[in-house]
DNA sequence: GACGATCCAATACGTTTGTACTGCTATCTT
DNA sequence: AAGATAGCAGTACAAACGTATTGGATCGTC
């Protein structure tokens, strides 16, 4: 039968993998543990992915385009936008711990799986492109030197976020920590702070 | 038989399995193809080590203590020690690229093993004391107040250069790139440049 | 020189896995 | 009305998996 939605199946099943990820890693995944939390059947899973590999993959670009929507949702205020984009990722609920346990599980898939690697370096580096417009729309603070480089900033900035990240999922460091690192580098760029050479 | 060195046998073993988590992600890791790569039976490895998770936390441990040993055998020059912490990872090197895959496999790993996780939260953490350290021993910036956070400086070098490594390893950043901002990050420091707000 | 302990090799077993294949139903096309 | 097609469910199978088990070779100890 063709199903009533079957856009509902797909995106049932791709939660399921997620879930299935955040828990157990990419191992984790297997078509009939699948099968079960999605309450569709094996061959359903094939019908739509064919192979796991596909499904797998299919999962990641999903979580890549759903972080991608909710980016736009936000208001389109250049300081407000770069603190979630730094701040968005950091796993301090239970929804943030799931996606960046996802992420970062695709993270390790990337060394050994080129298509998935791809795809991680594009998004981030569009995000790096995007922080790069942030910043310069979030104007130059005032009179300086320091700051015409709003790439090394956008660069800085996304790096410290990425690793502040990895350290709360690991649970060496408390979320709040990581923002508190993260909001006083963001209140110097708001306030017009910048780097300049010691006496 | 007693072989002339078990040791040998378990350093063996243990470079096979690192071999395999950097080419295939920790799913790859089985007991036929350790043995196989390691030139011992599969009931060899299970002498050693038992099961599997328990020979994959082993490979865990003993890469920890890899690191740390390399990083004693360095000169006790503060500003060198911080240097190699903070670019040692980036995998710019073939060598490099091995260890930062295999960790960020583990990484990923430590969501769903507690055991894993709380080797990888003891290190960072131990890692950022010994940075403390550094930077404390590497003399106060002259006459400056911002400064006298060690702590806060430590921790964001160090989630600077784990936001780098990750985004080499992905490939969306050459190795240069990366030590580009590390560098001029570890200048400033040795410079005694710092943080004043602006005007 | 018996004897336990260590260090492995070989094999066997039950389970889980990805995927191919078959069949059925409801919709769309013509 | 007829056929093609999309959307599944169900089953079957070979391969690969972790691990238990058995057996043998070598060493240290008494």
């Amino acid at each position: 039968m063709v199903t009533p939605d079957p856009d509902a199946s797909r995106r049932s099943i791709i939660g399921a993998v997620w879930e299935l990820i955040a828990h157990d890693g990419i191992e984790g995944v297997t078509f009939r543990r699948v099968a079960e939390r999605a309450q569709v059947s094996v061959g359903g899973i094939q019908h739509h992915y064919g192979t796991r590999e596909a499904l797998v993959r299919a999962a990641c670009v999903a979580m890549i385009e759903d972080a991608h929507g909710e980016y736009e949702e936000l208001p389109d205020e250049p300081l407000a936008r770069l603190g979630h984009i730094l701040l968005h990722a950091i796993p301090d609920s239970p929804r943030a711990r799931f996606g960046a346990s996802i992420w970062h599980a695709y993270l390790a898939k990337s060394v050994d799986d080129a298509e998935v690697g791809r795809l991680l370096a594009d998004t981030k580096r569009g995000t790096e492109d995007e922080c790069v417009r942030l910043i310069e729309r979030a104007g130059p603070p005032p009179s300086t030197s320091g700051s015409l480089d709003a790439r090394g900033t956008a660069r800085r900035l996304l790096a410290l976020a990425d690793g502040l990240t990895v350290r709360v999922l690991v649970g060496d460091l408390s979320g709040s920590e990581a923002r508190e690192v993260l909001e006083s580098e963001l209140d110097r760029l708001g306030a017009g702070t910048v780097l300049v050479p010691g006496p």
